[in-house]
DNA sequence: TGAAGATCACGGCATTGAGTGTTATGTCGC
DNA sequence: GCGACATAACACTCAATGCCGTGATCTTCA
């Protein structure tokens, strides 16, 4: 039984790292020796734990130890949002799914909310899909009958996706029947994100479709994140979970937006 | 020194398996006491490795021994080849690799042989790399330091890459110091490949890059496909396996073309 | 039905690669 | 320029994996 407390590195260096980035995350900052101390390791692979850690965005080094990285950036983690929701993701997809017919052509942005909705894709064949998100490339180029197209672009590890000017061209150049986007918060009758490269691509897609969906987990409502995505009026349907709250949903009725919740 | 002859297994099973086609393939047929006589290994090592065969189609089972496919075999074999091929186009790979520097930019056709090559690029960073193969996109977007971009397109499941004309819109807007490309067929100065959907990507690629390297094993020399895809003066360099026949090589000179032999 | 051949199930063996520490070298800040 | 901190290079450990053989069980064919 070592001292250090929590539930011990479980899985390899992955699991410490989780726990230097929480141990960082909600001290503000801390210090090289320190946390090889806490973690009864060597200083040496404390700073690897770093480099790792500041390559995915989640500290910031300077010389002499670390701080939090200021944003909400440890949000925008896809492994970390991989597992978060998954129930109430594939409700909402299972809801998503009912709105495509075989033959149509739909896009999808790089969320793991659409990521579950592709899943489901297999039965609605035959199917065009669009999309910019590896983990459904993936996914669906093994799915007989669906004529798959990718977006291309920078790739964005963070987002496991391909952004930036070549991934806008490539959009704009297509029309699709149906496109499903994802956005990390939304209040007021608008849908925010708080990264700016990944707003662009989401506002190419909702021109390029002719009708526009947004798939919501309960937990993205009555938020808002720095950037202003769209107006909630350039949907013409809402998706959310069962877990929205009252007040949440009548606020859609407000800005008269035509919603539907997924059970 | 065992007495099985021919060059000994030194790449694992699949060397053997190799061996045991040909000598299926020559012999028409045979039992599997006589293979693991031959090859020195127990019987069910040897019906492992002909499950193995059977599964890509080059060998038929029957109660008592196997025999060499009837027919269609060679589309069959052409698969085998591609993964029998593996240690030369590691070999091309590695000097293809001397040609690159960190910082600079490189484009990788579809291609297994640049699949290798690109397998080798983590020891070269930093690095930015442009490719339309699947494959090669999931391999670098696991690696570090380097800037990875997508080409999108139409994906097609037979080659596992993106093509089409958003393809070579995507391509049109580059231009990088490199480009990697492989041909299935070379000869009389000219480089061939049988499809033509394929052909109009790699001449997009060859025409946005500084300079352009052909990957060859020798199973491709003094051969030729439907179409043609560039005269071999369009490369800056070829590089072929030890396996090339000197009168390929003679070819080269004939032509003016510079290669380079991996070892 | 009997016997040869094929497959299954388990365990040993060697190899690989990730993870880590130690020592040496480089770099920042005072 | 000096001390503290950071990085680079090399060697070691150890767990995972692929490969193979042995003996038991199942299948096929005469």
């Amino acid at each position: 039984m070592d001292g250090t407390g929590t539930r011990a590195g479980r899985r390899g260096p992955a699991g410490r790292q989780e726990e230097i980035a929480e141990h960082v995350l909600t001290h503000g900052s801390a210090t090289a020796a320190e946390l090889a101390e806490r973690f009864q390791v060597s200083l040496m692979t404390i700073h690897r734990d770093l480099d790792e850690l500041e390559h995915q965005g989640i500290v910031r080094k300077y010389h002499g130890g670390v701080t939090a990285q200021p944003s909400g950036v440890f949000e925008s983690n896809v492994a970390f949002r991989m597992k978060a929701m998954q129930f109430e993701k594939d409700a909402i997809a299972a809801k998503a799914a009912e709105m495509i017919e075989p033959g149509m052509a739909v896009m999808l942005d790089d969320s793991t909310t659409t990521l579950a909705l592709a899943r489901r894709l297999a039965g609605i064949t035959p199917l065009t899909v669009v999309t910019n998100f590896m983990e459904s490339l993936n996914l669906l180029s093994q799915v007989r009958d669906v004529r798959l197209m990718a977006l291309g672009g920078d790739y964005d590890p963070l987002h496991n996706s391909f952004l930036g000017v070549s991934c806008i061209e490539a959009i704009d150049s297509l029309q699709v029947d149906l496109c499903f986007v994802s956005t990390s918060a939304v209040s007021g009758g608008f849908a925010y994100h708080q990264e700016q490269h990944i707003v662009s691509v989401k506002r190419a897609m909702l021109a390029r479709a002719a009708r526009n969906v947004l798939l919501l987990d309960h937990t993205k409502l009555s938020r808002t994140a720095l950037h202003r995505v769209a107006p909630l009026s350039a949907f013409h349907r809402v998706i959310v979970d069962a877990g929205a709250s009252a007040e949440a949903l009548r606020e859609f009725d407000e800005h008269k937006i035509a919603y539907e919740v997924a059970v």
